[in-house]
DNA sequence: TTGTTATTGCAACATTGTTGCAATAGTTTA
DNA sequence: TAAACTATTGCAACAATGTTGCAATAACAA
């Protein structure tokens, strides 16, 4: 693993994913966030983070990528696999504090889980 | 609704998805048919099945949105909500016969559930 | 056969995400 | 502090996916 600087963007974007206890979307990291930086760079920022595991990359039913930073060590502690809610009103994704759990066949080798449910949230309605 | 109309393109779509059995991208299904029809053509076909529910739609880790026809009437009969999984070796998705099981805070109003597990199916372990 | 209109092909477009490359800047070392 | 190393950035270009407007076509009913 490549050694890691300390940049303005990096601590804007994991200021901001902190901050709002979201998943966002990169256009919504770049609208929230305080300092220019360009789609790109967000991009390999988010990335960077999700490999170092302190985020972790959601895929929603309207085929975007969103990030939410991984809360291991708080008091709301998520269990790995995790449903996320999708509030189709307000564009936010939210991690709940309800596991996934499932069986599969017998052969089915599971590597990653992606669970999103989507409706309105209490906020909305 | 309108009224639909028997077309070519129509029909093969829904037998390559229906021999296939499995959730295909528009993409794949282009491949498969044996016709020739527009990348447009096939997503209105696509979209068409799914609100006369004729078809689900589930968007996978990758993005994509895959096509898998609704097993009602089948002797393997599907849940709604049920778990899919993507091989991520042979590219496909298929419905498992395994249930979405999740309960949410109060006040959340979930209209629709996208549970996509990622790994490599026994064909191609 | 004729009229109605659902469906199609085509082009244009929007959006999302990635990559190559030179320039920049964070970190370490002397 | 100054110099060296290289992780990171901005920019542009690109690929992929999906949608939409519009005129032409074809399915179906009368
Ligand atoms: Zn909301
Ligand atoms: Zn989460
Ligand atoms: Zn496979
Ligand atoms: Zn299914």
């Amino acid at each position: 693993m490549l050694k890691r600087r300390n940049t303005t963007t990096k601590e804007a974007v994991l200021s901001v994913l902190t901050s709002k206890r979201r998943a966002m979307s990169q256009d919504a990291i770049m609208q929230q966030i305080g300092v220019n930086a360009d789609r790109a760079t967000i991009y390999r920022v988010l990335n960077r983070f999700c490999e170092d595991g302190l985020v972790h990359k959601i895929i929603a039913e309207d085929g975007k990528q969103y990030f939410a930073v991984c809360m291991k060590c708080d008091e709301t502690k998520l269990a790995d696999n995790h449903f996320h809610f999708r509030c189709t009103s307000c564009q936010t994704i939210e991690c709940l504090p309800e596991a996934v759990h499932f069986s599969v066949p017998n052969g089915y080798n599971v590597e990653s889980v992606n669970c999103v449910l989507t409706g309105v949230c209490p906020q909305c309605s």
